[in-house]
DNA sequence: GCCGACACGGTCCTTACCTCA
DNA sequence: CGTGAGGTAAGGACCGTGTCG
């Protein structure tokens, strides 16, 4: 057994937790997964690509297989309490990809396009989705039936409805919503734009499915809640770097307390050792004994028990490896010693 | 098969804006 | 009302990878 730890690097953070340790998605809160022993996380990365590839139809999911790769660790960062898990209407709120249940939810949202196409504020003109490529126009794109009217989250005023909810009254939203038409009539790209929540809640959601996107998906995000293809790019972006930044604290906190583990351990050998070297000294009778020596094979942790012939010039260190009355279990320790945390500080991760 | 150019997507760092205490 | 902190959308630099000639 061994406990892997990963500081930094978030790709490779944490890449050798089995699947089987993965964290559901269903999860509540923040929720992070450690798992033990070392395993090639990039044969198993593509593993469990090739399986997830095998279920998609689509052809063209195939060529894209590389984009849809899940990571070895799955965070859950939306806050546990007011933060809806789904957004209020999340019967309607469909992927545009097949789930992990293995349903493909495309074809199903296909009652959406009976509602009206809704007015975003952060939505430039037509013209804009231009530099976004030609797919989004494009008469073979399968995300036409994925629209989804957001705007009736907003009160109909088509504003910022975290503005109408904070303010309490319509004026908020009148006013960013004039804003921003502002901003679009001068031909000025805006620089800050706010999603809504409910935007938020779906691309949350999404990346939960994949945290990261192949231009497919983005611009089947995109086009259902009305976003420009580079928004739901930056969104998604924005979001692995939070994650990234969310495990790294996760990880700086579990080491300071593996560091405190370690020290407290170190202190506490510190203080058996001088005790056994008290023993010796005070009783020099028990060196006489046959010594037992405990070895502990490191590949399957049996511990092994030979005795052998005291030597007349024991010297200080053999007194760590002689069976003393009433001291034996210290011995044990060589064991726990590789692995302070096993049982001295239980992970997040575990307490799930 | 090797190499350079290119496109694309990712991370990282940073900026600018917005909200809130 | 002004202000600083925190959150977040977005820009840009840089890098790795895949493709093509």
């Amino acid at each position: 057994m061994e406990l892997g730890l990963s500081l930094g690097d978030a790709s490779n953070a944490f890449a050798f937790v089995d699947k089987s340790h993965k964290v559901s998605a269903k999860g509540l809160g923040f929720c992070m997964g450690l798992g033990v022993g070392i395993v090639n996380s990039r044969e198993d990365e593509k593993l469990e690509a090739d399986e997830r590839d095998s279920a998609l139809k689509d052809s063209d999911e195939m060529e894209e297989k590389k984009d849809s790769t899940d990571p070895p660790i799955q965070l859950d960062l939306l806050p546990p309490g007011p933060v809806p898990r789904k957004p209020p209407s999340s019967s309607q709120l469909i992927f545009p990809w097949p789930t992990e249940n293995g349903n493909s939810e495309a074809g199903s949202s296909g009652h959406l396009g009976a509602t009206a196409r809704g007015f975003d504020v952060n939505r430039l003109p037509a013209a804009e989705d231009a530099d976004d490529g030609a797919a989004v126009s494009s008469p073979n794109s399968t995300v036409s039936s994925f629209q989804m009217d957001f705007s009736i989250y907003r009160g109909g005023s088509g504003g910022n409805k975290r503005d109408a909810e904070t303010s309490g009254n319509e004026v908020e939203a009148e006013r960013a919503s004039s804003r921003a038409s502002d901003e679009e009539e001068n031909g000025l790209t805006r620089k800050k734009l706010r999603l809504s929540k409910e935007q938020s809640a779906f691309l949350e959601e999404s990346f939960k499915e994949h945290n990261t996107l192949n231009p497919k998906q983005k611009l089947a995000l995109a086009k259902q809640l009305n976003l420009r293809p580079r928004q739901v790019e930056v969104w998604f972006q924005n979001r692995r770097a939070r994650t990234k930044l969310k495990q790294t604290e996760v990880d700086c906190e579990y080491l300071k307390r593996c560091c405190e583990t370690l020290t407290e351990e170190n202190r506490r050998l510190q203080k058996e050792l001088q005790e056994l070297r008290a023993l010796k000294t005070s009783h020099p009778f028990y060196m006489q004994l046959p010594a037992t020596t405990l070895t502990m094979c490191p590949s399957c942790e049996r511990v092994a028990t030979t005795s052998t012939t005291p030597s007349p010039t024991t010297d200080a260190t053999a007194a760590t490896t002689t069976p003393i009355p009433n001291k034996a279990s210290a011995l044990s320790l060589t064991k726990h010693r590789f692995y302070p945390f096993s049982h001295a500080y239980a992970h997040p991760s575990a307490a799930s």
